[in-house]
DNA sequence: AGCACGCCGACT
DNA sequence: GTCGGCGTGCTC
């Protein structure tokens, strides 16, 4: 048998299958989405089969196949439909193979490979012979060495020097003479955790037997063993035992002495959620409304037929209930389904409700969890002890085989895009998924991304199917909302970042004993240092972008390459001592807050408050049980809260998203406000929105405080079109990095040309590449990382997927420039962000 | 991506 | 004469 295998070398040489021969001793276990173990060159790698035939490949020189040496798993981590997965992603998003196969296995399986130094044992001897013989003083520090690495086996280069300070000499002259020897290792990090587990080695009878022939000395023995019958046999974990029978492990230890019992390391999981307990829910009553959504739903669910399904639905009409009783009849129907929420609001509360309706039918998949964790997680899925998964973007890859239904909770957020490598939409991947699966997709949202809607319109071919909610499950109206406009409050002498109706607003919750949300929309929400005399702005210097004070540390930070300095006490520009670091404004607002109303209890949640972990958690309790007036934060306030005392949301600054130069800025400035708006009022008590603005005129800020999705998407719509943007056109991003300019400059012409030449070639044979459009080459906003200028080429393009097809050819034009003149080419299909 | 192979300058 | 710099090419 002979496999085709993907290399973990995430490169353009190697992103191709590399055939093997597949021994017969391995025969048995080897299939398609297995990891194992190749030669390659001279090296050890890891790989995924992706392929497995009976005849060896053709156009192959025999000679050359080498045999793989060993399978990785009992179980191949991925599926033959996952691994055909990879396969589009690496297409369509222009990644190599290797990097969407790695993207669906959780880190724990990832391979780690370190350069060992290990001892050979023949050419050792050989030389202390010929010493020997020679009648030479050995060198005690090699010996020593030698005699170390043999007991241990290996070691790498620094454990050697640092367990022998001083020994570079010997090591070098050592490795010279072929004694010692480099190799590289291939180490599994997938670490199963396992507990010592007490099994009965004797039948009832006996082991009664026994218990009773126990001397009275050994009561605790005595007690071990009636126990363990008691609990008809049952095998039980050593810690649960000795915690149990208040006894020391050294009493089992002896009792599994005498051959009644025996201790076996077994693997246990960690659940993270082992220690809670989920009080089972019921489903609720549905609204008509919910009825009807479901009801669509579930006609396609009982057909086994693939659709996508939009369903829009304001805040607090009830999402989740549809969510949970589709999954239900998904799984009476014996299919499995995945949701994916956005990191952000995998909340405790939302992970609640999932646990509550199905209890351990669920597996939680967050970027909370450690390595093992995850991988724990993980494993329930594959060996199908669950059928539901819960989680963030990379859930979109649970090893399911019966996938039966897709759930994208807040289908808007910019978060379902991975920004590293693979750069893959989880809402265009699930779509895909499902799609070969036969299975149903709901992408749900109070405020639909414009790609989403518009696919749902005739005009964008009718791929979804609109399904819409319009009102609040409790009957709770949507709060007003009320636009202040700080133009005139400045005009009026208002200096303050307080509107007179938001400070208003404020004291009258405050005096009612109720509670308040305060948005700072502020983007990035990073802290930079300028100085107020010269203006200068502390920049890093491998980068053109500026440094983020970090307060922990008091130190300045870029993010992009690493650098960091101390904090300043004076300009380095003009030595004026009036440089300070700019807080998240969150900070301020906090600070004016307990100036203007005294006694004020704010909990404040932005990067400085919440990097902990679990500090999350930690604050959205607090303020649940009303510890706090004031909950203040950047966007993570906006998202799936609901606390039923919030009777007032206050935005501080519309704007500041914006103005930022990106197509999309309107549409998150919606998005954002109907959001934050929807924590106000969601129970009994009635609920308020003020809106600080300088444009109130803004058509999405007013659409936003009108609760008029449509009005906005109509605006937004026309001007999309007008400006040929998507949804009526589709990007991708090529950004191109070097250190000189006049060369990128030349290679980004070049690239561009090249784009251009492809396209038409395309158009004229019929292949595709209409309204294939190329705009640049331009600097990219951030002009230079790590000392690399960067410029970018905009490809635009409509309809069908050639365009992947006409970059990819573009970029393996380039490959030559990309190898000999360290030329870096970075595709963005589809690209969230401009910036 | 690594690593080997291979071809030209400053040293015992 | 040799050691070693890193350019280029391959890995089933």
């Amino acid at each position: 048998m002979y496999a085709k295998v993907i290399v973990d070398i995430p490169a353009r040489p190697t992103d191709r299958p590399f055939d093997y021969d597949v021994p017969p001793e391995l025969a048995d276990c080897v299939e398609i989405g297995s990891r194992v173990e190749v030669p390659f060159g001279p090296r050890v790698l890891h790989g995924f089969v992706v392929g497995l035939a009976e005849q060896p490949p053709e156009g192959l020189d025999p000679g050359k196949m080498r045999a793989l040496r060993r399978v990785l798993d009992l179980t191949p981590p991925l599926t033959p439909e996952l691994v055909r997965l990879a396969a589009w992603m690496s297409a369509k998003y222009l990644c190599p193979a290797t990097a969407a196969l790695q993207v669906m296995v959780p880190a724990a399986l990832k391979a780690k490979y370190d350069r060992v130094v290990v001892l050979r044992e023949d050419v050792w001897a050989q030389r202390q012979a010929k010493q020997e013989q020679e009648t030479l003083v050995p060198d005690p520090l090699r010996l020593e060495l030698a005699e170390w690495l043999r007991r241990k086996g290996g070691a790498t280069a620094e454990a050697l020097l640092e367990k022998f300070p001083g020994s570079a000499p010997q090591l070098k002259s050592m490795l010279d003479e072929g004694v010692l020897e480099e190799v590289q290792r291939v180490q599994d990090r997938m670490a199963v955790k396992t507990a010592l587990t007490v099994f009965p080695l004797l039948p009832e009878a006996e082991l009664r037997a026994a218990m009773d022939a126990v001397p009275a000395r050994a009561q605790k023995q005595k007690d071990v063993l009636a126990f363990l019958l008691e609990n008809g046999l049952e095998p039980i974990r050593l810690s649960e035992l000795t915690q149990r029978l208040d006894i020391t492990p050294s009493v089992v230890k002896s009792a599994a002495g005498k051959g009644w019992i025996e201790l076996r390391e077994v693997e246990v999981q960690r659940d993270p959620y082992a220690n809670r307990s989920y009080k089972r829910t019921a489903p609720l009553p549905l609204t008509a409304e919910q009825q009807a959504v479901y009801d669509t739903i579930s006609g396609a669910l009982d057909a086994g037929r693939h659709e996508v399904f939009l369903l829009q639905g304001v805040t607090g009409s009830g999402k989740t209930e549809v969510y949970l009783q589709t999954i239900k009849r998904c799984l009476e129907l014996d299919k499995e389904a995945i949701v994916l929420v956005p990191e952000i609001s995998l909340t405790p509360q939302m992970v609640e409700r999932f646990k509550g309706r199905f209890g351990d039918d669920v597996a939680v998949l967050h970027s909370r969890l450690s390595h093992g964790e995850r991988y724990d997680e993980w494993r329930r899925i594959a060996r199908r002890e669950v059928r539901v998964v819960i989680g963030a973007r990379s859930a979109v890859f649970a090893p399911f085989t019966k996938l039966g239904l897709i759930i994208i909770d807040e289908e808007h957020e910019s978060s379902y895009k991975q920004e590293e490598s693979p750069k893959y939409h989880a809402r265009d991947v699930a779509i895909r998924r499902a799609g070969e699966a036969g299975a149903a997709v709901v992408l749900g949202s109070a405020t639909p991304s414009l790609e989403s809607v518009f696919a749902a319109l005739p005009d964008g071919g009718s791929r979804f199917k609109l399904l819409e909610m319009r009102t609040r499950a409790l009957g709770r109206p949507l709060p007003p909302v009320r636009v202040v406009d700080m133009r005139a409050e400045l005009k009026g002498g208002n200096r303050s970042m307080f509107s007179v109706p938001l400070h208003k607003a404020i004291a009258e919750r405050l005096h009612k004993k109720e509670q308040i949300v305060l948005l700072l929309n502020r983007r990035g929400y990073a802290t930079f240092v300028m100085c107020r005399t010269c203006g200068y702005v502390s920049g890093c210097p491998h980068c053109d972008i500026a440094l983020t004070y970090h307060q922990s540390s008091r130190t300045l930070r870029c993010h992009y390459c690493g650098y960091a300095e101390r904090e300043r006490t004076a300009c380095p520009d003009c030595g004026s001592e009036h440089i300070r670091h700019f807080g998240t404004g969150t900070q301020r607002v906090e600070e004016e807050l307990v100036k203007l109303f005294p006694g004020i209890r704010v909990i404040r949640m932005d990067v400085d408050t919440t990097t902990e972990k679990g500090a999350h958690e930690k604050w959205l309790t607090m303020f649940g049980n009303k510890q706090a007036d004031v909950l203040l934060g950047t966007q993570m306030v906006a998202k799936g809260l609901d606390f039923p005392d919030v009777t007032l949301v206050g935005v501080i600054a519309a704007d500041t998203v914006l103005n930022l130069p990106d197509f999309r800025s309107a549409e998150r400035t919606f998005q954002l406000l109907t959001q934050v708006a929807g924590r106000a009022g969601r129970h009994v008590l009635p609920g308020e929105v003020i809106v600080q603005t300088y444009t109130p005129e803004h058509y999405s800020i007013a659409a936003a405080a009108g609760h008029d999705y449509e009005a906005f998407l109509a605006t937004e719509l026309e001007h999309r079109r007008a400006n040929g943007y998507p949804p009526y056109s589709r990007l991708i991003n090529i950004t191109l990095s070097h250190e000189e300019v006049p060369k990128l400059l030349r290679l980004s012409e070049a690239l561009a040309l090249k784009l251009k030449e492809l396209a038409a070639e395309a158009r004229n044979r019929g292949e595709g590449g209409a309204a294939f459009e190329v705009l640049g080459p331009v600097a990219s906003p951030i002009a230079r990382i790590k000392d690399r200028y960067r410029f970018r080429c905009m490809v635009k393009y409509r309809g069908d997927s050639a365009a992947s097809r006409i970059v990819r050819q573009a970029v393996d034009a380039f490959a030559e420039h990309v190898a000999k003149e360290k030329l870096q080419i970075s595709v963005d299909v589809d690209p969230q962000l401009l910036m």
